[in-house]
DNA sequence: TTAAGCAAGCGAACTTTTTCACAAAATAAA
DNA sequence: TTTATTTTGTGAAAAAGTTCGCTTGCTTAA
């Protein structure tokens, strides 16, 4: 077990392993080898022993993992024993769609809060979830103890939300919004960006020979020389 | 210029030099180096060079690259000149609120059809944008010319539906729902996994000290030691 | 108890991506 | 025309991420 900092790509793919010992939990596999769960989705074995092994040594030799204990272990790393409160800003389309999207109301993540600064939307609800007035946002958030927020406004109104967000203490944010934001501090951002992944389809598209990040040309490999 | 494959990194940020570019244009500039365009977002300015360098060579040495030149080609070379239409499986709340997503609607890409299985929905419009039988799926897209699908169904049906659209002929995905799904061919299929992102965030706030990507503690390098 | 086999853990090799640093090309000034 | 300045394009170095191959330890069978 070392004691380096992880890269997102690892705990990305500590989700997709939790996905899949849920699953196997389900069906009732007492056990599962690196192998057989590399199988699964197509990741190299080595690869999940290694991401894995930044938290600790949760196999054992000769047997595998065990489920349901690995389970137990990438959940609380993962920090899903937790429970979260989200607000999101903007009650749109897309505010509205993710406040009972079957992600948040299935785990550990709550929409408590909505925020718009229409008038028109202020004061009614989206199922059990009332819609405030983004003015309110610091003490709104303060009373139901939110601690995530997701920003689902206008490109152009952004990163003045996110300052407010920031102002309000809030330490996690999902962005949903198209543009580079400016954090400051220790604030977790994560950007969703549809347009960049609907531009990488048309690239796809317009290019043909580049297909789901297959080369088609393996590169010449160097061999580093020793004497 | 060189003839390799072209990471998808490196695409994704061609479509953030674009957005940056059109607004530059908007602005009225007439040139931009990568210096200037580097300290926008916080990249480093020989990957921007780079990044270009792999499609041509768009700037010129003590001016640096014309706003407008430089926009055109990536637009050609992401294949935003031509228009894709767009199917979306799933009209929930989510695949209809993508319906009229601004970055659809602004885009070369116009959502033409949306699929069901339910009765009560079948027939139904949202805006302008028919929900069709799913059963109907290929002869639909035959005849309105579609040429990128949508996954927005719950997780257990997404492997169904990505084979009906691959049977139907379409070459690029998009995949909401959070599971591996197996292509199959040339298929480019781009998933948004929102759980992941939201469970990212969840790993951040367990764990204290893992800021933004910034690392807390600098690995120590590893000398490649030659005689 | 010993031997055989399986599978985790882990250092080292390899690959990919990012950053550095500088020569080459263009412009502007002298 | 020459010189200074700017900024690209690009090898090479560094960093980050992935895969290999082997050692170690656990389990089962003889």
């Amino acid at each position: 077990m070392k004691v380096e900092k992880i890269s997102e790509l690892t705990t990305n793919r500590l989700s997709v392993y939790l996905r899949c010992l849920n699953e196997l939990a389900a069906q009732g596999a007492k056990t599962i080898s690196s192998d057989k769960l590399a199988a699964q989705f197509h990741l190299n074995s080595a690869q999940i022993r290694k991401d894995l092994a930044y938290f600790g040594e949760f196999g054992v030799r000769g047997v595998g993992y065990y489920v349901e204990n690995l389970r137990d272990h990438l959940t609380k790393i993962l920090g899903l024993t937790k429970e979260h409160r989200v607000a999101i800003i903007g009650a749109g389309r897309l505010g509205t769609a993710l406040t009972d999207y079957y992600g948040f109301t299935q785990s550990n993540f709550t929409v408590s809060a909505l925020f718009d600064s229409d008038p028109e939307k202020i004061g009614q609800k989206v199922g059990e979830v009332e819609i405030f007035d983004v003015k309110n946002f610091a003490s709104v958030v303060k009373k139901a103890n939110i601690d995530v927020a997701v920003i689902a406004v206008p490109a152009r109104f952004a990163q003045a939300v996110l300052e407010q967000i920031t102002k309000a203490g809030i330490k996690a944010v999902m962005n949903f919004a198209p543009v580079p934001l400016r954090v400051e501090g220790d604030i977790k951002l994560k950007t969703v960006d549809l347009t960049i992944s609907l531009e990488s389809l048309s690239y796809f598209l317009a290019s043909p020979g580049n297909a789901n990040g297959k080369n088609t040309k393996p590169m010449q490999t160097k061999k580093r020389n020793k004497t």
